[in-house]
DNA sequence: GTCGTTTTTTACCATTTGGTAAAGGCACGA
DNA sequence: TCGTGCCTTTACCAAATGGTAAAAAACGAC
């Protein structure tokens, strides 16, 4: 069993467990994670349902693979985020970042939103030891920022809370965005200039008439 | 069978009816369509699971109940923004009572997040007939008082985009904003004081420098 | 109270679903 | 070519789940 394998994992090993990751993020983050099912998965990794627990040691298994994978990628943007730079040029180039994230992996983003939506009952851990000290980090950088009068006076914490929300929004209600404007390419040109221009007023440098 | 009566329903109908819907409220909030069973959704009730489809023609019936009895309240925040009214005063004041909805009804919200991060199955005619006309319409509010100079110029259908992603993000990411803020009325202060700060800003009345 | 109607319960059922057992296939070194 | 060990499939299973049948209980007009 290749699944408590401290071994190095052979080629077939790789190359099926990347293919039964692929598809659980298809069908995990289409339907949730109860929603989904373990055929539907099998079916979408071209393989069988057995073959599946072969590899995983189940249903919840499969899904935390998915989610521990996905957290570093969704993480890198703010990652990246650095002190050392503008602070406007910086924060704004986190905004465009989570914005073609939201457009080139809207399944990632579903199925992050997904799991907070149910109260994260298999991400708990990773939030208080991956997300919140990155967020505190990050919130401590923007504080300084503000002090150095660099950056209009706000709250780092809530303003990272909102480019969360609007950046994902783009991808997790999809369904509902694509109602209210059926061209998606226009949709999504003034969905780019709306966040630039939005975080741009908020955050303009500070007069100094503060 | 109650479910097709076009007769007055009768008080113990009502009243189990209305007893039912807040117990599915409760169970497909938590745990989506799919996550949730009648078995839950009859214990939450007080009642056992055959009486619910005495009341309701199966789980789908009643999960449509439920998010069209939602629609109601849940766009009335939009249709009172009065074109009449001070442009300004007006989508503060609208972005407020979203918050407070955020704040007042979580469950209503996650129900709504849940259904569109599914593909809206079971609400696309609702976005098409219900949702889409009243945007349109308060769209053109805003181009109005755009318009007439008494509004900063921004996307109007992008705005109520970011107004939505905003304030319902607080409700539907209660999970992890919990991590990042524990202490939640700081948290929801501040997250009030910001909302109003950050659209202020967004739409301070044009400057006659435009 | 009595009778017809509405409401509720008990006892089931068929299907779906996550998971297992065990045999069969396959690659690859000796 | 023959094992040996990794991989895959076939045939199942037990529990959960949406739903039904039909009898029992409660209600309400008279």
């Amino acid at each position: 069993m290749p699944e408590d394998a401290a071994k190095k994992p052979s080629r077939i090993q790789l190359r099926n467990r990347k293919k039964i990751m692929e598809a659980a993020l298809d069908v995990f983050s289409q339907h949730g994670y109860r929603g989904a099912t373990l055929d539907q998965i099998a079916e979408a990794a071209g393989m069988s349902k057995p073959n599946l627990i072969y590899y995983f040691d189940g249903k919840e298994a499969i899904h935390v693979a998915v989610l521990n994978r996905l957290m570093e990628d969704w993480l890198a943007p703010l990652r990246d985020m650095d002190p050392a730079g503008d602070p406007l040029a910086e924060i704004l180039a986190y905004v465009r970042r989570k914005m073609e994230m939201s457009r080139e992996f809207p399944r990632e983003s579903r199925l992050f939103a997904n799991e907070i939506l149910q109260g994260a009952p298999r991400m708990a851990p990773h939030l208080e030891s991956g997300l919140k000290p990155l967020f505190e980090e990050k919130v401590a950088v923007i504080e300084g920022w503000i002090a150095q009068g660099r950056l209009q006076r706000t709250d780092a914490g809530q303003l990272i809370l909102s480019i969360w929300a609007i950046t994902q929004h783009y991808a997790d209600f999809d369904a509902q965005i694509r109602v209210l404007f059926p061209d998606e390419t226009a949709g999504w040109q003034a969905a780019f200039a709306h966040v630039d221009e939005m975080f741009r007023k908020i955050l303009a440098p500070a007069e100094t008439t503060g």
